[in-house]
DNA sequence: TTGTAAGCGTTATCAG
DNA sequence: CTGATAACGCTTACAA
């Protein structure tokens, strides 16, 4: 442990520094902050001082008299997830550019502990809050707070609160039209967990953006059921059964995707060749490992993250906004929809 | 946005609320803080009062005069990647059983933003100092700092530092136990990236459980390559092509293991019945979802969290540690290992 | 039991 | 240019 339980030397304060100088804490401060009606000499010498004593000013205490923390606080739903996670990165490069800190909290999806850790955050005076939800559905609104409150990821029922959230239309148009233009026709879709907006939201850009092509889902509708590989590999026997001639499988999530890859290679079609294969996500480790890579799209959630903290900032600012306001999707191309055909239709 | 960028209300104070009850401010602050030395009819005065008046004390204030902030930092290497999170989560439940929150920052392992953060940290008169590091090696120490510092998942260089860390040694040897135990002896090891400390100390206890056992790793030396599907792949042909025979394999990842399963099986081999196979990390995603179900090490980083910030908050309460020390982890046996054999040697 | 007053470390105001 | 002095919101002796 590094510090001096012992001598316990006490952090020096301003007051220390103006001695040290030989300067009044008010000259002290002026010179340190910059404040220009101070001679460069008397500057210099406080600099000095300060550097001397390894002087780093209390933040509290400035703040204490400033009003304003400088802190925002983040509660998350989702830590262990990963969709929570960049977008908490994306909030965190925002300030770190400032000099605002982040105070971070993690809710676990439990409505008593995020009213607790936002009563705390509030208490600690944080200038402002981001709630980032677990998954991205309305959520309650936290009413009227005394700092702003940008909600991202699953956003507020109250349409006066201002909510940031991934595209799912359209992210679900961006690898049909993608497919379509790749010459793909019978496009069969295998969609996660129908109780997820999201997952309702993708199925919808994806048929229309097929309707708009002159399609429909392969076998007429979309296929609902879960997130993970094993429903991908489900999924996609019962489509080869039904539709032998199926040449595209849009899946819900990369996972799904990946049990579709295996379950399509272990009935002698060949992706891309035979079958072209889009998952959703970009999750890295899966979309860059399979066989082959995956295409994939990725929903910016750092960018998200990004914007929510920087609408934050300007509500600080006063100005605020309100609405839900959507972060656009980007298809990632890969080699599991390469080598398209254009059919002799 | 919530907030009343109009009005800005000015948040009630102790002052208000003492005023708002009848009392002096000094008589409000016992009250509220449960001194005793107030009649209970006032202080239910006062209790009601704050509450009309939806008052939160300023912590700010508070401890400006305490001299202690009730934060701690948090200084990350690796938000992005998976090993911080848990270890990060660790933390922050510690902490929020206490009263103390957590400043996050992510200094993406560039050692001049740690430096930034730490001092702004510093400046924000943090309690103590966790930092978090992307990769299980030793790093450089921080050096002495006016309040404690534990290093984890990453230890410091310095002995003199507190550090937690996960015993890969003792990971290795768990899982080539494990496998002894149920009768494999022609067990190869697929090691991951060789510059990383972990991916060798876990062939170390790999190796010396095997030798206790009068074994030793098949082809006589374990395989270093990446962490990826495709190390896992590429290894065990070269296995399969040399040691036919080979009836297990050690993994040095989740992800080789996954590359593995997949080489074996493209091989005829069954997992389990011919060929155990064994992850690292136990990443729900892929253990859970492989076929068959994956046996891995568990590194126990919440834990590792947890006690990181125990140490810490026991070295701010004036009791300081040093040295490096190691969290077990645990194995999670699944299908991948079972249908064990006892061979007739 | 309650109130007065002195800080905690800064910054801002306003005289010198 | 520089230096008293008064906040900022709260806690805590010490007095009443």
């Amino acid at each position: 442990m590094t510090a001096d339980a012992e001598l316990a030397p006490r952090r020096p304060t301003l007051a220390d520094v103006a001695r040290a100088a030989g300067v009044s804490v008010a000259t002290a401060s002026k010179a340190l902050n910059g404040r220009r009606q101070v001679r460069e000499e008397t500057r210099q010498r406080v600099v000095h001082a300060a550097e001397e004593l390894a002087f780093r000013p209390n933040v509290l205490a400035r703040q204490l008299q400033k009003g304003r923390s400088g802190t925002i606080g983040l509660v998350t739903h989702d830590l262990e997830g990963r969709f929570s996670i960049p977008t908490l990165m994306g909030a965190e490069d925002e300030a770190g550019n400032g000099e605002v800190s982040v105070l971070l909290c993690d809710a676990r999806g439990d409505t008593l502990r995020e009213r607790y850790h936002v009563q705390a955050l509030l208490g600690r005076r944080v200038d402002g809050l981001i709630i980032v939800g677990a998954r991205p559905d309305v959520r309650p609104s936290l009413g009227r707070l005394p700092v702003p409150v940008v909600y991202a990821y699953a956003p507020s029922e109250d349409p006066d609160d201002m909510s940031q959230v991934c595209d799912s239309v359209e992210a679900g148009a961006l690898v049909a039209e993608h497919l379509v233009a790749r010459g793909r026709r019978r496009i069969a879709v295998v969609a996660g967990d129908e109780s997820y907006g999201a997952a309702r939201d993708r199925v919808e850009g994806a048929t229309r953006a097929l309707a708009r092509a002159g399609l429909e889902p392969a076998g007429g509708r979309a296929l609902f059921g879960s997130w993970d590989e094993a429903w991908g590999r489900t999924a996609v026997e019962t489509i080869l059964g039904l539709l032998p001639d199926v040449d595209a499988v849009i899946c819900g999530s990369d996972q799904i995707a990946r049990g579709a890859l295996d379950t399509l290679r272990e009935h002698g079609r060949r992706v891309p060749e035979d079958v072209a294969v889009t998952g959703h996500d970009n999750w890295e480790v899966i979309v860059a490992h399979s066989r082959p890579r995956l295409t994939s799209v990725d929903m910016n959630l750092e960018e998200l993250g990004r914007r929510a903290a920087a609408r934050l900032f300007a509500a600080i600012e006063g100005h605020p906004s309100r609405g839900i306001e959507s972060v656009s999707p980007r298809l990632v191309a890969r080699d599991s929809t390469r080598g398209f055909y254009t059919p002799a239709d």
